[in-house]
DNA sequence: TGATTTTGGCTGACCAGTCAGTCAGTGTAA
DNA sequence: TTACACTGACTGACTGGTCAGCCAAAATCA
């Protein structure tokens, strides 16, 4: 809005479909792809409803874009924090749980994984490239860290390392549970946390040397 | 339909009551609620479109009877397990996170779930339900096995005993996972419950004395 | 027969997606 | 630089179809 140079076509354009994937991540949050109105979509996003199909198929592709445009970003984020390191496995994985965790703490973010597990069933090609960009990346690595703490006799119990969901499980329950259980999530997530990857590991000797 | 004697028309509507929500439970789940038509309902229960309304007030009504009818059974009979018995907690805990595995992996019952929690956010009433008569209860119990885990000193991490949410964590994502990441879920999750409760308990030491 | 339950066609509202028309912005010529 | 023609992005009224809920009539029962 600041900048009023090169407002070229190509710019504004690029521009309204920001805007009108953002309107539509917020209105299909409040009401799920159903009961969504793409005519809401549009004036959220300051645009005729005609503008939303100049980039969008239907209002199924609308609903496709929107949840990419929010999970890939995090996915990235969140599989950056994955890379080899030089510390133990367990500061690995403490690290990944606390970044995915605040990732998925946005709320928007929050929203859209939700809608996604909503949703799963109606849109079985939104599932598949949910499970192939986002979980399943982070779950591979997630593995090999496992399997290299179980090396290293890092685990209470190394058959843990066979099994990532047990890592990312009460993770995900916390960001799946703003929803179901408001005020039963309202506990700090992040003791924990902690108190998982000390049943995993075993107590931690933080401070203490 | 076996017995013909006393047909009352009374009998009659209940047992109608009990088919429309049943179709009800299944178009719902398969369509989500937006998309679900209460003509298929009524197709599906054996009735007409007409009949429906004269046991639910309207669409909501039906749904939240068919997420009820579902649930209280299921709730009634995992709460059962975690009566007190003679047992270490951990008996207690493995037998009632098993029961509860078996019951959410009823298809129905897994599908119901997913169901609820993709429909949270517009039914903030049924989702006060839910967390009210189903998870609450169990909930609670839980807690007290785990501080009597604690307690006797069977628990790797003291401080587990405070997030019982660590215990059905893994258990609850297997259920919900069956939705988002079907094959990743292919994975038996009996051992996988094990390798957690390892976890939490320390290695079992089964068989051996 | 009269009372009650069930039916399914109907209505009104709603909404995804379309398209003819508009006009801001661009290119071109003078 | 200015004037003018052109283009295609944008608009929003409109269409076709859907569906929740209603209710008059048919079916069923006592």
């Amino acid at each position: 809005m600041t900048e009023r140079k090169k407002s070229s076509r190509a710019d504004k354009a690029v521009e309204r479909r920001q805007a009108v994937i953002a309107a539509a991540t917020e209105v299909f949050v409040a009401k799920g792809f159903a009961a969504a109105r793409i005519e809401d979509v549009a004036a959220r996003a300051g645009v005729a409803k005609g503008t939303v199909y100049l980039s969008f198929a239907d209002k199924e592709a609308l609903f496709e874009a929107a949840v990419k445009a929010q999970m890939l970003p995090v996915a990235e984020r969140v599989r950056a924090t994955l890379e080899p390191g030089p510390g133990s496995a367990r500061q690995a994985i403490e690290a990944f749980l606390f970044t995915a965790l605040d990732e998925l703490s946005e709320p928007r973010t929050g929203d859209v994984v939700r809608l996604v597990v909503g949703e799963s069933i109606r849109f079985p090609e939104l599932t598949r490239f949910y499970r192939r960009e986002v979980i399943g990346p982070i779950q591979q690595r997630c593995a090999a860290l496992l399997i290299q703490a179980a090396a290293n006799g890092e685990l209470t119990t190394p058959e843990t390392a066979r099994y990532p969901l047990l890592v990312i499980a009460p993770m995900m329950m916390v960001v799946i549970g703003r929803g179901v259980m408001q005020e039963m999530g309202l506990v700090d997530p992040r003791p924990l946390l902690r108190a998982h990857l000390d049943a995993l590991f075993g107590p931690s000797r933080d401070g203490a040397a």
